[in-house]
DNA sequence: CAAATGCTGTAAATAATATGACAGAAAAAC
DNA sequence: GTTTTTCTGTCATATTATTTACAGCATTTG
């Protein structure tokens, strides 16, 4: 015990994670998901409950710091008391060495806040419409996002390109569109970006794939883009946060929500494409190993 | 055990409080007192605590219904439980027209948990010493992503431009990277991303920086990506969801804060790059006009 | 006031737990 | 591809916790 000035078995945790080892780090991580009710039994049961033998657990709690698993356990214990002991502690607190003024504090209500009202102004039944029709094979997909949103249409495009042929990805720069929109086919859709600051091209380009019978599905933030109306499903999504500009997490995660659903729907053909990519990765590496 | 129609420890205590004996009393009030912390240690620190001898801590626990001492503990562990997942799991639901089993539901119970748990693993003087040399515009900064974290790379390369400069982004193919170190100095900082499957090359490249005096800041999942050992500043960031791959929303979000709290740091700069960005915004606009 | 009953703690037996030593397996280095 | 190093689980042992048995004390009752 000695005099430490209140290190927090978390803070110990992070702060020896570097020198923990895979099983360690399983285990550490088991502790996470239900700290602290997780160690109040016995180390077996603590240890079967992270799927790791006892000695690893008494390896990694040594590691930390600690005397033994009972002197690990009491520790423990003595948190949960601080923590239980004044009445009104809001649980999913975290860093109590971070000032809930912390901007990581401040950011984290901010996003959970926006997350739950998004969530509240999908409609169920739009979202799975979108799933259905991203899920098509026969008609194209084409990606395209703004300045800021680029980002996003990439990251769209790259997984998406995993579950599907015929994905496109525009390029945001507005001059070449006109290319793009050449190929674009009745009963292709388009997905696009537009948020705050909300860019003129973007409505054009909307209307021009719409009258040519595209379906667009466009993300936008809730103050909702111009080119909505161009859209047959849209998404409006929370983004404020302390912050001078816009927060793109809760949009990041619709986006990686509607992956997963596209993925789980077509999952026959998707785990095939799986396979083989990773085989064309593993040829990949073997080529570069000839080259060096 | 049994199928008790969920009767507390209190109530069973409330229940048999006349069948007790004073001593069985006299711990029943100290259990009152702190409960439940003060039943999680052993019969003896229990018995110790209330003042009573461990048999009459057992004959007690045996009267009120239970089979032994550990018996009773359990039950004290399972209240506590769901005392203290309560509040944070019970965030309210919403959409009641889309089951608790539709994706997007699922998706956002695992995303909220995966903030959670990767907050409290992030060390604040971490985070703010990050904070204080990415604000420093005379040491360069490098950024560079991964098959998957490219994306974001870019996210917080768009972002970064604003808030300084000397900002690069280290293309994703690997083939360039040497012209690249060539350009990294001493005191520079490289912010890299890796995920699983990890890249073998970043581990190169970070060895590298890293050789070169360079300051490596690594975004990496809660496996800890092996080029970890080569980086001063480690983001361990929970991925998991219900899907076939890992998620990058937590991530994203931990950008946003960075980004932010750089902003904030270095407001009276940033604050006239951003009116002088508007301001150039508004040409290229007039700009493209002159040409339409 | 004496005998009986019930209550409570001490101490021993029993069960469970935590720790250490070791060997097989996996990963890393050469 | 081989050797070395590191990691991780199985098992045996030491330790600790739980339970039982019992004896002393207090309280009650005849």
């Amino acid at each position: 015990m000695g005099k430490e000035p209140t290190k927090s078995v978390m803070d110990l945790i992070r702060d020896n994670f570097e020198k923990l080892t895979q099983t360690e780090r399983r285990f550490a991580n088991s502790l996470l998901e239900n700290y602290p009710v997780s160690c109040l039994g016995s180390i077996t049961a603590t240890a079967e409950l992270a799927g790791v033998s006892t000695p690893s657990v008494l390896r990694m709690v040594k590691k930390i710091g600690f005397k033994g698993f009972p002197d690990f356990q009491a520790a423990v214990r003595n948190e949960l008391e601080e923590r239980i002991s004044s009445p009104i502690t809001k649980y999913n607190r975290w860093s109590e060495s971070a000032s809930h003024e912390h901007i990581l504090n401040k950011f984290a209500d901010a996003t959970m806040e926006n997350l739950k009202q998004s969530l509240m102004q999908i409609d169920p039944s739009m979202f799975d419409e979108v799933v259905k029709i991203l899920s098509n094979e026969e008609h194209a997909l084409h990606v395209v996002g703004g300045r800021i949103t680029r980002s996003l249409a990439d990251y769209f495009f790259t997984h998406m390109q995993v579950a599907r042929r015929r994905v496109t990805r525009v390029a945001s720069n507005s001059n070449t569109w006109p290319h793009y929109i050449l190929n674009m086919q009745k009963g292709d859709i388009l997905l696009a970006f537009d948020v705050r600051r909300y860019e003129h091209n973007i409505i054009n380009l909307t209307r021009l794939a719409r009258d040519r019978g595209v379906k667009v599905v466009l993300f936008t933030d809730q103050w909702s883009s111009p080119a909505s109306k161009n859209a047959q499903y849209v998404f409006n999504l929370r983004t404020e946060v302390p912050s001078p500009w816009d927060s793109s997490t809760v949009t990041l995660f619709v986006l990686e929500a509607l992956i997963t659903a596209v993925q789980a729907k077509t999952w026959d053909r998707t785990k095939d494409r799986m396979a083989e990519l990773e085989k064309l990765f593993d040829e990949t590496k073997l080529f570069k190993k000839f080259n060096s």
